[in-house]
RNA sequence: CCGCCCUUAGCUCAGACUGGUAGAGCAGUCGACUGUAGAUCGACUUGCCCCCCGUUCAAAUCGGGGAGGGCGGACCA
Protein backbone atom coordinates (compact mmCIF):
# COMPACT_ATOMS: atom_id res chain seq x y z
CA UNK A 1 0.00 0.00 0.00
CA UNK A 2 1.57 3.30 -0.87
CA UNK A 3 1.08 6.58 0.72
CA UNK A 4 -1.36 8.00 -0.83
CA UNK A 5 -3.75 4.85 -0.26
CA UNK A 6 -2.83 4.48 3.45
CA UNK A 7 -3.93 8.05 3.71
CA UNK A 8 -7.24 7.34 1.30
CA UNK A 9 -7.80 4.84 3.93
CA UNK A 10 -7.40 7.11 7.48
CA UNK A 11 -9.66 9.80 6.13
CA UNK A 12 -12.13 8.11 4.08
CA UNK A 13 -15.76 8.69 5.53
CA UNK A 14 -14.42 11.46 7.79
CA UNK A 15 -16.02 15.00 8.75
CA UNK A 16 -12.31 16.50 8.82
CA UNK A 17 -9.05 15.98 8.56
CA UNK A 18 -6.78 18.75 9.70
CA UNK A 19 -4.20 18.05 7.97
CA UNK A 20 -4.14 15.79 5.26
CA UNK A 21 -1.19 16.90 4.37
CA UNK A 22 0.52 16.12 7.53
CA UNK A 23 -0.45 12.39 7.73
CA UNK A 24 0.81 12.19 4.49
CA UNK A 25 4.06 13.63 5.34
CA UNK A 26 3.75 10.72 9.08
CA UNK A 27 3.43 7.81 6.40
CA UNK A 28 5.94 9.01 4.49
CA UNK A 29 8.32 9.03 7.48
CA UNK A 30 7.46 6.09 9.50
CA UNK A 31 6.30 2.92 8.61
CA UNK A 32 3.41 2.86 11.85
CA UNK A 33 2.71 6.21 13.10
CA UNK A 34 0.53 6.21 16.21
CA UNK A 35 -3.18 7.63 16.89
CA UNK A 36 -5.29 7.40 19.31
CA UNK A 37 -9.34 7.86 20.31
CA UNK A 38 -10.15 8.24 23.91
CA UNK A 39 -13.91 7.41 25.30
CA UNK A 40 -14.86 8.37 28.76
CA UNK A 41 -16.55 5.37 30.02
CA UNK A 42 -20.05 7.24 30.94
CA UNK A 43 -23.11 6.05 29.46
CA UNK A 44 -23.93 2.81 27.66
CA UNK A 45 -22.49 2.45 24.46
CA UNK A 46 -24.72 2.48 21.19
CA UNK A 47 -24.71 2.71 17.33
CA UNK A 48 -22.99 6.44 17.00
CA UNK A 49 -19.75 4.68 18.85
CA UNK A 50 -19.77 1.92 16.73
CA UNK A 51 -19.66 3.64 13.80
CA UNK A 52 -16.18 5.62 14.99
CA UNK A 53 -14.93 2.39 16.07
CA UNK A 54 -15.86 0.78 12.94
CA UNK A 55 -13.09 3.47 11.59
CA UNK A 56 -10.47 2.24 13.37
CA UNK A 57 -10.41 -1.20 11.20
CA UNK A 58 -9.46 1.56 8.58
CA UNK A 59 -6.27 2.47 10.79
CA UNK A 60 -4.88 -0.70 11.71
CA UNK A 61 -5.40 -1.53 8.04
CA UNK A 62 -3.61 1.68 6.92
CA UNK A 63 -0.56 0.29 9.46
CA UNK A 64 -1.31 2.77 12.23
CA UNK A 65 -0.40 1.78 15.76
CA UNK A 66 -3.71 2.64 17.76
CA UNK A 67 -4.13 3.11 20.98
CA UNK A 68 -7.60 2.79 22.73
CA UNK A 69 -7.99 5.39 26.04
CA UNK A 70 -10.56 4.91 28.45
CA UNK A 71 -10.41 7.89 30.02
CA UNK A 72 -11.81 6.99 33.50
CA UNK A 73 -10.87 9.86 35.54
CA UNK A 74 -12.71 12.06 32.79
CA UNK A 75 -16.45 10.21 33.10
CA UNK A 76 -16.45 11.87 36.52
CA UNK A 77 -14.87 15.12 35.56
CA UNK A 78 -17.53 15.91 33.37
CA UNK A 79 -20.42 16.91 35.88
CA UNK A 80 -19.94 13.68 37.66
CA UNK A 81 -21.85 11.44 34.83
CA UNK A 82 -20.09 8.40 36.30
CA UNK A 83 -20.00 8.05 39.82
CA UNK A 84 -16.48 7.31 41.32
CA UNK A 85 -17.22 4.23 42.57
CA UNK A 86 -18.65 2.91 39.37
CA UNK A 87 -15.59 4.01 37.38
CA UNK A 88 -13.82 0.64 37.19
CA UNK A 89 -16.91 -1.15 36.26
CA UNK A 90 -17.78 1.25 33.44
CA UNK A 91 -14.17 0.84 32.31
CA UNK A 92 -14.56 -2.53 32.33
CA UNK A 93 -18.00 -2.85 30.25
CA UNK A 94 -16.31 0.02 27.88
CA UNK A 95 -12.97 -2.10 26.80
CA UNK A 96 -15.09 -5.08 26.51
CA UNK A 97 -17.79 -3.50 23.78
CA UNK A 98 -15.22 -1.58 22.10
CA UNK A 99 -13.00 -4.82 21.94
CA UNK A 100 -16.28 -6.44 20.21
CA UNK A 101 -17.43 -4.07 17.98
CA UNK A 102 -13.94 -3.64 16.80
CA UNK A 103 -13.62 -7.18 15.82
CA UNK A 104 -16.92 -7.37 14.87
CA UNK A 105 -15.87 -4.54 12.17
CA UNK A 106 -13.22 -7.07 10.99
CA UNK A 107 -10.54 -5.51 12.86
CA UNK A 108 -7.88 -7.04 14.78
CA UNK A 109 -7.53 -5.93 18.64
CA UNK A 110 -4.72 -7.62 18.66
CA UNK A 111 -2.88 -4.56 16.92
CA UNK A 112 -5.33 -2.27 19.57
CA UNK A 113 -3.38 -0.94 22.62
CA UNK A 114 -5.97 0.46 25.48
CA UNK A 115 -4.83 2.44 28.22
CA UNK A 116 -6.74 3.81 31.13
CA UNK A 117 -6.36 7.13 32.47
CA UNK A 118 -5.73 6.91 35.78
CA UNK A 119 -2.49 4.24 34.41
CA UNK A 120 -0.40 7.62 33.99
CA UNK A 121 -2.84 10.76 34.62
CA UNK A 122 -1.68 10.37 38.16
CA UNK A 123 1.75 10.08 37.55
CA UNK A 124 4.11 12.77 38.13
CA UNK A 125 5.27 14.04 34.25
CA UNK A 126 1.99 14.45 33.46
CA UNK A 127 0.23 16.14 36.99
CA UNK A 128 2.75 18.74 36.54
CA UNK A 129 2.12 19.44 32.54
CA UNK A 130 -1.55 19.65 33.89
CA UNK A 131 -0.71 22.56 36.90
CA UNK A 132 1.39 24.14 34.32
CA UNK A 133 -1.74 24.08 31.94
CA UNK A 134 -4.00 24.96 34.43
CA UNK A 135 -1.99 28.12 35.05
CA UNK A 136 -2.00 28.97 32.19
CA UNK A 137 -5.06 28.91 30.22
CA UNK A 138 -7.94 30.79 30.71
CA UNK A 139 -11.32 30.25 31.95
CA UNK A 140 -13.22 31.27 28.71
CA UNK A 141 -10.00 29.45 26.59
CA UNK A 142 -10.73 26.35 28.06
CA UNK A 143 -14.73 27.01 27.96
CA UNK A 144 -14.63 27.42 24.42
CA UNK A 145 -12.64 24.21 23.50
CA UNK A 146 -14.93 21.70 25.59
CA UNK A 147 -18.00 23.66 24.81
CA UNK A 148 -19.13 20.67 22.62
CA UNK A 149 -18.05 17.67 24.46
CA UNK A 150 -18.68 18.91 27.77
CA UNK A 151 -22.03 19.23 29.77
CA UNK A 152 -23.15 22.46 30.10
CA UNK A 153 -25.49 23.81 32.63
CA UNK A 154 -26.55 27.04 34.72
CA UNK A 155 -23.57 26.22 37.51
CA UNK A 156 -20.68 24.24 35.43
CA UNK A 157 -17.98 22.91 38.06
CA UNK A 158 -14.23 23.03 37.32
CA UNK A 159 -13.99 19.74 36.51
CA UNK A 160 -15.14 20.71 33.08
CA UNK A 161 -12.45 22.79 32.49
CA UNK A 162 -9.95 20.57 33.81
CA UNK A 163 -11.43 17.47 31.69
CA UNK A 164 -10.72 19.96 28.59
CA UNK A 165 -6.84 20.15 29.51
CA UNK A 166 -6.49 17.17 30.28
CA UNK A 167 -7.82 15.70 27.06
CA UNK A 168 -5.23 17.74 25.24
CA UNK A 169 -2.51 16.41 27.01
CA UNK A 170 -3.38 13.39 26.58
CA UNK A 171 -2.18 13.13 22.46
CA UNK A 172 1.00 13.93 24.15
CA UNK A 173 1.10 11.40 26.91
CA UNK A 174 0.07 8.20 24.67
CA UNK A 175 2.50 9.88 22.10
CA UNK A 176 -0.41 9.95 19.65
CA UNK A 177 0.84 11.86 15.94
CA UNK A 178 -2.79 11.04 15.17
CA UNK A 179 -5.70 12.44 17.89
CA UNK A 180 -8.92 10.50 16.38
CA UNK A 181 -12.79 11.74 17.58
CA UNK A 182 -16.17 12.48 16.71
CA UNK A 183 -15.88 16.23 15.29
CA UNK A 184 -17.43 17.43 18.72
CA UNK A 185 -14.01 17.00 19.60
CA UNK A 186 -12.55 19.77 17.71
CA UNK A 187 -12.08 22.56 19.69
CA UNK A 188 -10.05 20.18 22.23
CA UNK A 189 -8.24 19.02 19.76
CA UNK A 190 -7.69 22.54 18.17
CA UNK A 191 -6.78 23.79 21.96
CA UNK A 192 -4.19 20.88 21.93
CA UNK A 193 -2.41 21.70 18.35
CA UNK A 194 -2.26 25.04 19.46
CA UNK A 195 -0.46 24.59 22.69
CA UNK A 196 1.39 20.77 22.81
CA UNK A 197 4.39 22.39 20.93
CA UNK A 198 4.62 25.28 23.89
CA UNK A 199 5.12 22.09 26.29
CA UNK A 200 7.85 20.85 23.93
CA UNK A 201 5.53 18.27 22.39
CA UNK A 202 4.64 17.82 19.14
CA UNK A 203 1.55 19.11 17.12
CA UNK A 204 -0.86 16.16 16.36
CA UNK A 205 -3.19 15.93 12.91
CA UNK A 206 -6.30 15.13 13.79
CA UNK A 207 -9.40 12.89 12.24
CA UNK A 208 -12.98 13.77 12.64
CA UNK A 209 -15.38 11.42 12.50
CA UNK A 210 -19.15 12.65 11.54
CA UNK A 211 -21.67 12.48 14.17
CA UNK A 212 -24.87 10.66 13.24
CA UNK A 213 -28.50 11.98 12.94
CA UNK A 214 -30.53 10.49 15.85
CA UNK A 215 -33.19 8.34 14.51
CA UNK A 216 -36.14 10.94 15.52
CA UNK A 217 -34.91 13.80 13.75
CA UNK A 218 -32.03 16.15 14.88
CA UNK A 219 -29.32 14.99 16.98
CA UNK A 220 -28.89 11.89 18.54
CA UNK A 221 -29.79 11.79 22.19
CA UNK A 222 -28.16 10.31 25.24
CA UNK A 223 -31.43 11.05 27.07
CA UNK A 224 -34.02 10.05 24.30
CA UNK A 225 -34.09 6.02 23.87
CA UNK A 226 -36.00 6.02 20.43
CA UNK A 227 -33.34 8.37 19.22
CA UNK A 228 -30.43 5.50 18.79
CA UNK A 229 -29.98 1.55 18.57
CA UNK A 230 -27.69 0.44 21.37
CA UNK A 231 -25.78 -2.33 21.43
CA UNK A 232 -27.57 -4.62 23.35
CA UNK A 233 -31.09 -3.98 21.90
CA UNK A 234 -32.51 -7.48 20.25
CA UNK A 235 -33.73 -7.26 16.71
CA UNK A 236 -37.48 -6.21 18.30
CA UNK A 237 -36.30 -3.54 19.54
CA UNK A 238 -33.69 -2.50 16.62
CA UNK A 239 -37.47 -3.26 14.33
CA UNK A 240 -39.19 -1.03 16.29
CA UNK A 241 -36.97 1.82 16.40
CA UNK A 242 -35.92 2.14 12.92
CA UNK A 243 -39.59 1.56 12.00
CA UNK A 244 -40.67 4.80 14.00
CA UNK A 245 -37.48 6.23 12.40
CA UNK A 246 -37.35 9.88 11.01
CA UNK A 247 -36.82 9.41 7.49
CA UNK A 248 -38.73 11.31 4.71
CA UNK A 249 -38.57 9.93 1.19
CA UNK A 250 -36.01 11.48 -1.04
CA UNK A 251 -34.48 13.51 1.55
CA UNK A 252 -30.96 13.09 2.91
CA UNK A 253 -30.34 15.38 5.66
CA UNK A 254 -31.09 14.40 9.21
CA UNK A 255 -31.62 11.06 8.20
CA UNK A 256 -30.48 8.22 10.49
CA UNK A 257 -31.35 5.76 9.12
CA UNK A 258 -28.92 6.33 5.63
CA UNK A 259 -26.26 7.11 8.02
CA UNK A 260 -25.92 3.92 9.49
CA UNK A 261 -26.04 2.67 6.35
CA UNK A 262 -23.47 4.88 4.99
CA UNK A 263 -20.88 4.51 7.91
CA UNK A 264 -21.88 1.71 9.49
CA UNK A 265 -23.64 -1.26 7.22
CA UNK A 266 -22.06 -0.68 4.16
CA UNK A 267 -18.36 -0.86 5.28
CA UNK A 268 -18.79 -3.71 6.95
CA UNK A 269 -20.49 -5.90 4.81
CA UNK A 270 -17.89 -4.52 2.45
CA UNK A 271 -15.00 -5.69 4.82
CA UNK A 272 -17.45 -9.19 4.94
CA UNK A 273 -17.72 -9.36 1.35
CA UNK A 274 -21.95 -8.92 1.54
CA UNK A 275 -24.76 -7.30 -0.37
CA UNK A 276 -27.13 -5.58 0.93
CA UNK A 277 -30.32 -6.66 -0.63
CA UNK A 278 -34.02 -5.10 0.20
CA UNK A 279 -36.96 -6.98 -0.04
CA UNK A 280 -39.56 -5.44 -1.81
CA UNK A 281 -43.01 -6.44 -2.93
CA UNK A 282 -43.59 -7.33 -6.60
CA UNK A 283 -46.46 -4.44 -6.88
CA UNK A 284 -43.97 -1.94 -5.98
CA UNK A 285 -41.09 -3.39 -8.48
CA UNK A 286 -39.70 -6.68 -6.67
CA UNK A 287 -36.59 -7.26 -4.54
CA UNK A 288 -33.29 -5.00 -5.18
CA UNK A 289 -29.57 -5.11 -4.14
CA UNK A 290 -26.93 -2.92 -3.36
CA UNK A 291 -22.92 -3.41 -3.27
CA UNK A 292 -22.18 0.35 -2.36
CA UNK A 293 -24.03 3.31 -0.49
CA UNK A 294 -23.88 5.28 -3.55
CA UNK A 295 -26.58 3.27 -5.66
CA UNK A 296 -28.84 2.97 -3.00
CA UNK A 297 -28.70 6.81 -1.94
CA UNK A 298 -28.79 7.35 -5.85
CA UNK A 299 -32.08 5.39 -5.91
CA UNK A 300 -33.50 6.97 -2.28
CA UNK A 301 -33.26 10.32 -3.67
CA UNK A 302 -34.84 8.96 -6.75
CA UNK A 303 -37.47 8.17 -5.31
CA UNK A 304 -36.90 4.17 -6.49
CA UNK A 305 -36.20 3.35 -3.20
CA UNK A 306 -39.20 3.72 -0.98
CA UNK A 307 -38.29 4.18 3.20
CA UNK A 308 -41.04 1.34 3.61
CA UNK A 309 -39.37 -1.11 2.35
CA UNK A 310 -35.65 0.55 2.85
CA UNK A 311 -36.63 0.03 6.69
CA UNK A 312 -37.15 -3.16 7.25
CA UNK A 313 -33.80 -3.94 5.30
CA UNK A 314 -32.14 -1.49 7.47
CA UNK A 315 -33.07 -3.21 10.61
CA UNK A 316 -32.04 -6.28 9.16
CA UNK A 317 -28.80 -5.31 8.35
CA UNK A 318 -27.86 -3.53 11.15
CA UNK A 319 -29.15 -5.86 13.66
CA UNK A 320 -26.61 -8.70 11.65
CA UNK A 321 -24.04 -5.93 12.26
CA UNK A 322 -24.43 -5.65 15.93
CA UNK A 323 -25.29 -9.49 16.66
CA UNK A 324 -21.39 -10.17 17.65
CA UNK A 325 -21.53 -7.34 20.09
CA UNK A 326 -24.80 -8.30 21.38
CA UNK A 327 -23.86 -11.53 22.13
CA UNK A 328 -20.39 -10.90 23.82
CA UNK A 329 -21.85 -8.63 26.15
CA UNK A 330 -25.16 -10.50 26.84
CA UNK A 331 -22.30 -13.24 27.55
CA UNK A 332 -21.17 -11.26 30.54
CA UNK A 333 -24.52 -10.26 31.90
CA UNK A 334 -22.39 -8.77 34.91
CA UNK A 335 -20.67 -6.30 33.20
CA UNK A 336 -23.53 -4.15 32.65
CA UNK A 337 -25.10 -5.21 36.18
CA UNK A 338 -22.37 -3.58 37.66
CA UNK A 339 -21.81 -1.00 35.28
CA UNK A 340 -25.42 -0.06 35.69
CA UNK A 341 -26.59 -1.28 38.65
CA UNK A 342 -30.02 1.33 38.48
CA UNK A 343 -30.89 -0.29 35.07
CA UNK A 344 -29.34 -3.37 34.52
CA UNK A 345 -29.54 -5.35 38.07
C1' C B 1 -19.10 31.94 60.21
C1' C B 2 -23.39 35.31 58.83
C1' G B 3 -27.42 36.86 55.52
C1' C B 4 -30.69 36.34 51.32
C1' C B 5 -33.01 33.36 47.33
C1' C B 6 -34.50 28.57 45.17
C1' U B 7 -36.58 23.20 45.52
C1' U B 8 -44.11 21.38 42.29
C1' A B 9 -45.09 15.99 36.06
C1' G B 10 -39.31 13.24 32.18
C1' C B 11 -37.96 18.95 31.08
C1' U B 12 -39.14 24.48 31.71
C1' C B 13 -42.20 26.56 35.03
C1' A B 14 -47.36 28.62 37.03
C1' G B 15 -50.17 28.05 41.57
C1' A B 16 -48.40 30.16 47.67
C1' C B 17 -49.80 36.92 49.61
C1' U B 18 -56.32 35.67 50.00
C1' G B 19 -55.36 27.31 53.23
C1' G B 20 -60.31 23.37 50.46
C1' U B 21 -55.26 17.06 48.78
C1' A B 22 -52.45 20.70 41.38
C1' G B 23 -52.10 23.14 36.35
C1' A B 24 -49.71 24.91 31.39
C1' G B 25 -46.17 24.33 27.50
C1' C B 26 -42.80 20.81 25.71
C1' A B 27 -41.83 15.56 25.88
C1' G B 28 -44.24 10.71 25.89
C1' U B 29 -48.27 7.00 24.51
C1' C B 30 -52.40 5.83 21.26
C1' G B 31 -55.57 6.77 17.08
C1' A B 32 -56.66 9.49 11.92
C1' C B 33 -54.03 10.93 7.43
C1' U B 34 -49.88 9.79 4.25
C1' G B 35 -47.19 2.73 1.17
C1' U B 36 -42.29 4.51 6.63
C1' A B 37 -41.33 8.22 9.93
C1' G B 38 -42.12 13.48 10.36
C1' A B 39 -45.70 17.60 9.88
C1' U B 40 -51.00 18.22 10.95
C1' C B 41 -55.39 17.08 13.53
C1' G B 42 -57.96 14.08 17.72
C1' A B 43 -57.56 11.58 22.46
C1' C B 44 -54.84 10.06 26.72
C1' U B 45 -51.13 9.24 30.56
C1' U B 46 -47.79 11.09 34.22
C1' G B 47 -46.86 13.82 40.58
C1' C B 48 -43.59 10.86 47.95
C1' C B 49 -45.93 19.42 45.46
C1' C B 50 -37.46 18.20 48.93
C1' C B 51 -37.91 15.88 54.20
C1' C B 52 -39.71 16.05 59.43
C1' C B 53 -42.66 18.34 63.21
C1' G B 54 -46.57 21.74 64.34
C1' U B 55 -51.27 25.00 63.61
C1' U B 56 -56.07 23.71 61.41
C1' C B 57 -62.16 20.29 60.25
C1' A B 58 -58.65 20.86 56.05
C1' A B 59 -51.57 22.48 54.37
C1' A B 60 -48.00 22.59 47.90
C1' U B 61 -49.96 27.03 50.43
C1' C B 62 -49.29 29.18 57.33
C1' G B 63 -45.27 28.42 61.61
C1' G B 64 -40.71 25.86 63.32
C1' G B 65 -36.62 22.64 62.26
C1' G B 66 -33.60 20.08 58.59
C1' A B 67 -31.41 18.68 53.67
C1' G B 68 -29.74 19.93 48.81
C1' G B 69 -28.59 23.93 45.30
C1' G B 70 -27.47 29.11 44.18
C1' C B 71 -25.88 34.20 45.44
C1' G B 72 -23.62 37.74 48.56
C1' G B 73 -20.95 39.37 52.91
C1' A B 74 -17.56 38.80 56.72
C1' C B 75 -13.14 36.63 58.63
C1' C B 76 -8.13 37.01 56.52
C1' A B 77 -3.22 36.03 62.67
Amino acid sequence: MDTAERTELVTRFTEEVVEASEIETLFEERESPTAYIGYAPTGEMHIGHFTTMRKLADFIDAGLDVTVLVADLHAHLDDAKSPFELLDARSEYYETAIRAMIDAAGGDTESVSFVRGTDYQLEEPYTMDLYRTIAETTISRAQRAGSEVIRQSENPKLGGLVYTLMQSLDVAALEADIAYGGIDQRGIYMLARERLPELGYSKPACVFAPLLSGLTGGKMSASEAGSKINLTDDDEAVGSKIEGAYCPAGEIEDNGVLEYLRFLVFPVFEERGERFTVERPAEYGGDLEYDSYGDLEADFVSGDLHPADLKPAASAAISDVIDPVRERLLAEPELLASAYPETHS
